[in-house]
DNA sequence: TTGTAAGCGTTATCAT
DNA sequence: ATGATAACGCTTACAA
């Protein structure tokens, strides 16, 4: 592999003059560059990534941490991340944190040793102290959940408004009794959607009711449990609001097999195809993602600048089939 | 930031000791490690990562190349791909082809020029020879397509044979005029599917129509167009096979419209939930993404071992309904 | 067991 | 316009 020196030597000229050549300096003569250039040719001369970065201390990565690339929540704002940072001439290192918040520390920071140009990140807990001293170095931004003690960018959506009007959407539909699906309440965002719930109740003079909230319900048998605790009869629950996606697609099978009216958080591929089609509140994971890697660059470009750290944005609520499914 | 130096400074030995504790070297007496690591601590020390890529020449990342991330197979390839780099110390360097062959090249060398320790892609082309150059110096595997024109490992699955079976079981519901569905024949996973469906036709004694072949239905409007073509009273199409999971789940709101006999090749999530529910012939991306992950590893662990280039996995007939719908 | 010196390939600084 | 030199932080070879 040919260096800097070897193409040097080849053109008779310094190294420095090399790298001036490939930096575009114009302080070269065309005659110099001209033969510069031909010995890169004739050498085939690549420059060596490493040497350049390590100088730099900083490499053209950025990094994107979510829970599961398989969700295509997430692979959503991955993809998003992705094309944004390429347009920078960005690469893009990807890490997926696994569901269970105790892999992220060890992960996030293992990815943050790389000292790359920025992060994205959709945690999965709501401590991130340790990411102070990091953060200090290089732009940080937090997606879908907010960053918990610690100052840095948040694109987040509107749980608690979008929570809210899918809830007061069956409530319109003549819904009393309303179940709430979830995994757990540890995440903010799960909680934000319970307290969009409560709100929605609460303008339409209904009760909350804690038997109503049934949780576990990320993975099949888990959302069938917690359906079929809802359906018990002296429940007289009616309709359910779903509170995240992965819960609504772990539901499908037992809403199918026996339909009740249903609003979800999160739309998903093929939740307009099923029978009944789910009505969901959509949120826009492409422009969350795109958001903060547009963030991370203007954050390296302009170092002191004062911006907005939280944007939220605002959800819609996507009508199909599931919310007119009449009370029993 | 703390450096080797500084921690060698407070603790009054050489940078070659701290050096020497961070590698876990015998060769340092208990005394001194222990001096070192409290500095090591005190300074909040933390090797920096591009100094030793720099030195070692290669970085401890896979790249992984698929054509969609939001994909849900090749998001598993990805997936299967980080967890089995991730255990071996490895990053992932993920990078999206697109659909458009065009861009392949220049994304695979932006990518591999960053001399990571090994490449997974799945192709989009069917010419890889401008590869050669580096797969002669980092392992390179492919998933999902084989090389063009390049030896280099291969995980693919039985592309020809699955087709054949799903065709197969579509004839043996007594369809005798199938169609064909897919997106383009450029893609040899797609033509190794239509020659499996030729197959099938052939053993029953059945001819080969090309009148049933509808291609251009990766997307939902190309997949109605495309079976709205088969439809064709004239054709006499009762059945169809979908030859890709992402041409059938962009036929999914035309087939539960206008059910229509169905296997597929490829299972998606929450196939089993549509109404009709989907056969498929399920391939296995995580097991692609793992061996092909394991495969680099090996590779560089062992340059010169002679290992089989061309892996091919079985698939499996998932039997549900969309098989059973009777000819009309 | 520990240290010294040199160098990985590039670029910044300061000369010329 | 071009070059000499040092430096980035670490590791390898060789000494001591």
């Amino acid at each position: 592999m040919a260096t800097m020196r070897d193409v040097a030597a080849d053109a008779g000229v310094s190294p420095k003059t090399v790298s001036r050549v490939l930096n575009d300096d114009p302080h070269v003569s065309p005659a110099t560059r001209e033969r510069v250039e031909r010995s890169m040719r004739a050498l085939d001369y690549v420059p060596n990534a490493f040497a350049t970065t390590f100088r730099s201390g900083r490499s053209p990565v950025v990094g994107v941490a979510v829970p599961d690339i398989v969700d295509p929540f997430f692979a959503a704002i991955v993809n998003a991340v992705e094309e944004a940072a390429l347009a920078d001439d960005l690469s893009t290192l990807v890490t997926s944190l696994g569901h269970d918040p105790a892999r992220e520390r060890p992960a996030l920071e293992s990815v943050v040793r790389r000292q790359l140009s920025g992060l994205v990140v959709a945690p999965t807990t709501n401590d991130h102290r340790y990411l102070a001293a990091w953060a200090a170095r290089i732009p940080i931004a937090f997606v879908d959940r907010a960053p918990g003690g610690l100052v840095a960018d948040a694109f987040l959506q509107d749980d608690r408004g979008g929570a809210r009007e899918a809830t007061a959407h069956l409530i319109g539909h003549g819904h009393t009794r309303i179940g709430f699906l979830g995994d757990a309440l540890s995440a903010p965002t799960i909680a934000a959607r319970l307290e969009g719930y409560r709100d929605a109740l609460a303008e339409a003079g209904l009760p909350f009711d804690p038997a109503l909230v049934a949780l576990g319900a990320a993975t099949r048998p888990g959302a069938a449990d917690a359906l079929a605790q809802l359906r018990a009869p002296e429940l007289g629950v009616t309709a359910v609001f779903s509170s995240d996606a992965r819960c609504t697609m772990a539901a499908v099978p037992a809403i199918t097999a026996h339909p009740i009216a249903l609003t979800a958080f999160g739309d998903f591929p093929l939740a307009d195809s099923l029978t009944p089609s789910i009505t969901v509140v959509a949120q826009d994971p492409a422009a969350l993602g795109r958001l903060a890697a547009a963030r991370l660059v203007e954050r390296a470009a302009h170092p002191g600048r004062r911006l907005r750290r939280t944007t939220v944005l605002p959800v819609a609520l996507v009508e199909r089939d599931s919310c007119r499914i009449a009370p029993a």
